[in-house]
DNA sequence: TATTATTATTGATAATGTCAATTATTGATA
DNA sequence: TATCAATAATTGACATTATCAATAATAATA
């Protein structure tokens, strides 16, 4: 259950008897499904045991190396304490060291090592061909529409859950 | 890593340096994120002690009860031997039992109890309530754009996998 | 300075996921 | 019909991820 199995007809009651794979929640578990799969066994061919979530710290890393664990835990939607344990893991294969913020020591960032650098360029290709093939056949448009839906509707979901 | 990071716009460089914050794969992870701690707070918040995955599951025998546990792995996207253990999990909380299906023995179906069937009426309405707040402010046009979309890169990342 | 807040770690445990082996049954075929 | 292959579910063994409270270290504030 990861998320919203009713789709928007749930208003009315013909709605409610509406397919369960006609559901957003459907469509975003099937997804995540897919696409972990998908990219993992890819990795894996060439070379990379790495898990999905490890997967998701080196992305991001990436693109912005020396990040903090509360800022990883933000971006990555997962409890500090899973991304000192990702990274515990990231440190034990290599690809990542941490290092005190100098400014602040309570912080802690987290840096590709030379091995984890070489580790994402590899994969990043990987990973954007598997992508390219995800987005066949959808538009500039149409997939920016679709992230404007979303992003509407994590705003709501996270509006009325800091009220809880 | 649950899924796709990149944007659309990967297709050229200025995209590779896009944030990570507007990609799809942010989207859906921190959606799913939000939706789960949303809808299990909730339903704990009216009694029902229970986790997101077995709430999907009774959501799913709500519309289809005495479905097969093939049809519950395919249709919620996990493992059989995670739905064996989902069940059992149910069972023991009362919610839901086991039928052999009487033409092909090999065949458990799951059914909701009395109990199960009295949890998810009350909670279905929480839920109702929850995605209603959800998707305030997403007209339906916008939401069946959006399936659409997911639908596709879905149906690519599935025939891509078969594949390989 | 004393208090409060923030950052990360740790411990303990629960929840999910993966994957191969096994059992029971059914379907197909020779 | 006897045999073999396919299917449905369970089990075992283990890895991965999540949760949540307690703690330590540091920083910010009153």
């Amino acid at each position: 259950m990861s998320i919203i199995y009713p789709s928007m007809q749930h208003m009315n009651d013909a709605a409610v008897s509406q397919r369960f794979e006609d559901s957003l929640g459907y469509l975003v578990n099937h997804l995540t499904y897919a696409f972990r799969q998908g990219i993992v066994h890819r990795c894996g061919e060439a070379g990379f045991v790495i898990t999905h979530e490890e997967l998701g710290v080196l992305v991001l890393l990436r693109r912005e190396d020396g990040a903090t664990q509360t800022h990883l835990a933000n971006t990555l939607a997962k409890d500090k304490a899973v991304i000192t344990r990702l990274l515990n893991g990231l440190v034990r294969k290599g690809y990542v060291e941490r290092r005190p913020d100098p400014v602040d020591r309570r912080v802690v960032r987290a840096f590709l090592t030379t091995s984890g650098n070489g580790a994402i360029q590899c994969i990043h290709p990987i990973l954007m061909d598997y992508v390219a093939t995800a987005i066949r056949g959808v538009t500039q448009d149409e997939f920016d529409a679709t992230c404007v839906v979303l992003r509407r509707i994590l705003s709501n979901l996270q509006q009325v859950n800091e009220k809880a």
